[in-house]
DNA sequence: GAATCACCGTCAGACACTAT
DNA sequence: ATAGTGTCTGACGGTGATTC
């Protein structure tokens, strides 16, 4: 246990040394073929792109109503310029590694991303038809059942995931990274995101960057000496400790990614978490595709 | 030198937490 | 309902100080 405790120490922080600039690569979709983000709202599907109170490119913060941009401090070797991606999925179930059986295990049911940079289609969210049933227990967390998502008009991952290429296509600078952030990233959404594109036949972009925002939370310090720590890293727990209101419907993707916005810009802020220190927490897209093999 | 005690670090197992 | 991770606790061994 010790040993693999150490192990599980070592290659986080081999992970956590390992400067993680790529090349975009192959995405298994030629940009040529991708959709105009324009053009999302003449779907029929219930994807949605909306626009947020624009904010100046290099201010790193959110632009929610109420909130003070967040700016990272500067170095030398990098511009503030790669977005920063707040994503949370809804899925049938947690994580299972379904390797060559992609019939069976859990799948998303919802996705939504709010890029900080704010601006015009900053955020994008849709529900997913997960194309098997929800289970019962699932509709008091989420209220997400079979009845909402298992019909025509819900797009299945295969057909939402064009649409998303070219979000994060909109969203992004050439050359640099796209830093995707979501609380347990690590260990749930970013192995969940990793295998819909599995099921897909195609890769998640070598350039795209996870940050797991649990794994920041546990570097916070603690308001009182006598504060059980584990009991204060769940995203509600951490939205209370900042005094951050929830809004919307309980548990839905959309919602958490709000309150994961406020929550992300007073952790950074208490962390003193500069951009390259960012860069430094991320895990390779690429470190996810290989988990499935 | 031998025996005893306190202190510290390590280890294994149990449990809690977290995501949906 | 799963799986990974962190924390807590008790057991154990090593080391140094103290006493006889």
């Amino acid at each position: 246990m010790a040993l693999l405790f150490r192990f599980s120490q070592l290659r986080n922080s081999i992970w956590s040394s390992c400067p993680a600039r790529l090349r975009m690569q192959h995405t298994g979709l030629s940009p040529g073929t991708l959709l105009d983000p324009k053009s999302y709202e003449k779907r029929l599907f219930s994807t949605r792109v909306q626009e947020t109170a624009s904010l100046h490119r290099t201010d790193l913060g959110p632009c929610i109503s109420g909130i003070q941009p967040l700016k990272f401090q500067q170095t030398s070797e990098h511009e503030q310029s790669a977005p920063l991606l707040i994503f949370d999925i809804e899925t049938t179930g947690f994580f299972q590694k379904t390797t060559g059986n992609f019939q069976k295990g859990n799948r998303i049911t919802e996705f939504a991303v709010r890029d900080l940079c704010g601006g015009k289609n900053s955020t994008f969210e849709t529900l997913i038809n997960p194309e098997r049933d929800v289970p019962g227990y699932l509709k008091k967390v989420n209220n997400i059942n079979t009845d909402l998502v298992c019909k025509p008009d819900v797009p299945r991952f295969s057909d939402v995931l064009p649409l998303l290429l070219a979000f994060v296509q909109s969203r992004q600078t050439p050359g640099k990274p796209v830093i995707w952030v979501a609380h347990k990233a690590n260990t749930f959404d970013a192995p969940f995101l990793a295998q819909e594109f599995n099921r897909c036949s195609a890769q998640m972009p070598e350039d795209w960057l996870f940050v797991d925002s649990h794994c920041l939370a546990r570097k916070l310090p603690m308001l009182e000496p006598s504060e059980d720590k584990k009991h204060l890293l769940n995203l509600e727990s951490l939205s209370k400790r900042y005094g951050i209101s929830a809004e919307g419907s309980a548990h839905r993707a959309m919602k958490d990614v709000t309150t994961l916005c406020h929550v992300f810009q007073k952790m950074s802020f208490d962390l003193k978490l500069t951009y390259e220190g960012l860069i430094n927490e991320a895990t390779k897209a690429s470190y996810f595709s290989k988990l499935l093999k």
